[in-house]
DNA sequence: AAACAAAATGTTAGCGGTAAAGACCAGAGA
DNA sequence: TCTCTGGTCTTTACCGCTAACATTTTGTTT
């Protein structure tokens, strides 16, 4: 910056004003100065604004697994938020694990990000201190907690898989099945096997449960658990599974057998990925409105960093209802 | 860092080295440092060190898309390598757009990572102009440029495609298509046309085009591109998708059309998606080994900040070839 | 032309770490 | 006993920008 005040004429002050939006610069001297930072292939220093400022623009995120997940869409919709707001998305990956968490928590916040997301609302003592302490907002996705940190973006699985048992149930089926992968970790998954036997018993229907694979669990597991399903003893008349794409995977397994779906088996997913419409027959599936989800998170922050946070804005708790997609593999048309 | 030296009893510099590893303290005084800094609710500040030691621990990527992509993948791999050396990934989406890849490109140097990873060869002159003075490691992934950057990791898409189409000639097809999103950006697509029409006309094939979508396209529109192919005039006995998404996607309408897979008409994918194993019948495609590519760039990059540009390591282009998995949907069994 | 407001630019002093170089000290070897 | 070595710790200055405040220039009003 120093040499390109030298060649504009003009004080360091001048440039670093010229590089930044808002700050008063005449038209002409910006342009100049543009210019000539151009001409010199200098590129401005955000370590060194982000240090002086302590603005830093960026946003961490954890999210446990972009791969074969609903999670990449929310990171989508807050990513495209977010960086239409000029801020830089920091993004890491526990893998369904809380210590990796707590480890990536304390990472990420060395950077200095204006604001933190985290999936879900099960974290390690530490981590909640380090969330709490670290004076930025906090929201919590994916999930209502009982006792949330800051901001919460979600919806309860348990309800949600709730509605879905009801859905069965009214389609006529007596003997559900859940297929998930062990909840080691996986908060969203249990909540949904816990809404399902919930729902189940409230029903008076039987069911069982099948757990196999680390989440996220994926097409081919889903095939997998759908192989025990069908070979055991108790028939059953509906299969409900954590995501679409176990889903697909059982549905793929009846069609290797020629069983019929849904006539002697129906499937429902969870997720609305696109899997769910192009199958044949389609799912019937748990819309969460992932992107909504990380777009509504984007907003939020925005809002926030905006306004700070005593701003009028933003009630604590964003509720995104799920929406019940029924379709051909529950109902038969 | 002065509050807690001035705790423990020590130089602010003697804190500064505990919190870094390799750097000599006892162990000790080191015990002590980061026990109070613990109680202090001290969190370490990057952007500081980041200025003064002119390391910022980041590594930028830009890719096209997270959804719908292989490009998923690579990210993973990439992460996962670069997790471990203790760097942190900045990503951004360019959307299959040049433009806003040179925007974020410069964005994403003014946060001066210490290598920068893009996807494909294809930037504006500008974009060319700002990696190769960053004065950091360039590397570009999922292609092979004519004139790259700096670094390469890839293979040639009109290769493995023209592979695909001497598959499917020696399967008995002789009039083809192949089905894309329109090509504005996506240059890997476009890679893949190309070199199916140069192998169509090699063979002497017959072959239309269809295009739809804008890139990645996905199941939906391979359903929908199906419709076009099935309802032209000609009549086409094998297809080729520019992705295995679009390629489920068209396999499901032959379905819904009681077409036969692969007797009436072969299907080939691209990418090796989950779906195409779990199809029904399952999909030939092309293992492009996306997260290898991915964790090959990472493997590169951490070897070249180990040991500097200069180090005997690395040759310039890393060729990852495809491999090619015939199954049901171009032979019968 | 004087009086004042608004816009444009300049000056000073850091932000919170760490590179570089040097000081101190215990134990080893001569 | 003296020098030397290596480990441990300290001193000093500065990374490249910008907050906060001061000053100058330009424009407007009466």
């Amino acid at each position: 910056m120093a040499d390109i005040a030298k060649a504009v004429g003009v004080s360091p002050m001048t440039v670093s004003r010229a590089f930044r939006r808002d700050t008063s610069v005449g038209e002409a001297t910006r342009r100049k100065i543009l210019q000539i930072a151009e001409e010199m292939g200098y590129v401005f220093d955000s370590t060194a604004s982000n240090l002086r400022s302590q603005r830093t623009g960026f946003v961490a995120i954890t999210i446990p697994s972009l791969n074969n997940s609903n999670f990449a869409d929310t990171v989508r919709g807050l990513n495209e938020v977010l960086q239409a707001a000029g801020l830089q998305v920091l993004l890491g990956y526990t893998n369904y694990d809380v210590d990796e968490e707590e480890r990536l928590i304390e990472q990420l916040l060395r950077r200095r990000p204006e604001a933190i997301v985290v999936t879900g609302g099960r974290h390690t003592d530490r981590a909640r201190r380090l969330l709490k302490g670290a004076g930025i907002p906090v929201v919590e996705t994916w999930d209502i907690p009982k006792s949330p940190v800051g901001y919460t973006v979600g919806f309860s699985n348990a309800d949600a898989m709730s509605r879905m048992v009801d859905h069965l149930q009214s389609a006529g089926a007596q003997r559900l099945a859940f297929i998930g992968g062990d909840d080691k970790g996986d908060t969203r998954g249990a909540d949904r096997r816990s809404g399902f036997v919930a729902a189940a018993e409230r029903l008076r229907l039987e069911y069982q449960l099948i757990s196999l694979g680390s989440p996220p669990i994926s097409m081919r597991e889903g095939a997998r658990a759908m192989v025990e399903v069908l070979d055991a003893k108790q028939p059953v008349d509906a299969v409900i599974c954590v995501s679409d794409l176990a889903a697909f995977g059982a549905l793929t397994e009846c069609q290797r057998r020629g069983v019929s779906v849904p006539d002697e088996v129906m499937i429902a997913g969870f997720g609305a990925y696109d899997i769910a419409e192009v199958a044949l027959p389609s799912l019937t599936t748990m819309d969460a409105h992932s992107m909504a989800i990380g777009s509504r998170t984007g907003e939020l922050l925005v809002a926030l960093l905006r306004d700070g946070t005593e701003g009028a804005a933003a009630k604590k708790v964003s509720h995104i209802e799920p929406t019940l997609r029924i379709s051909g593999s529950t109902v038969s048309r």
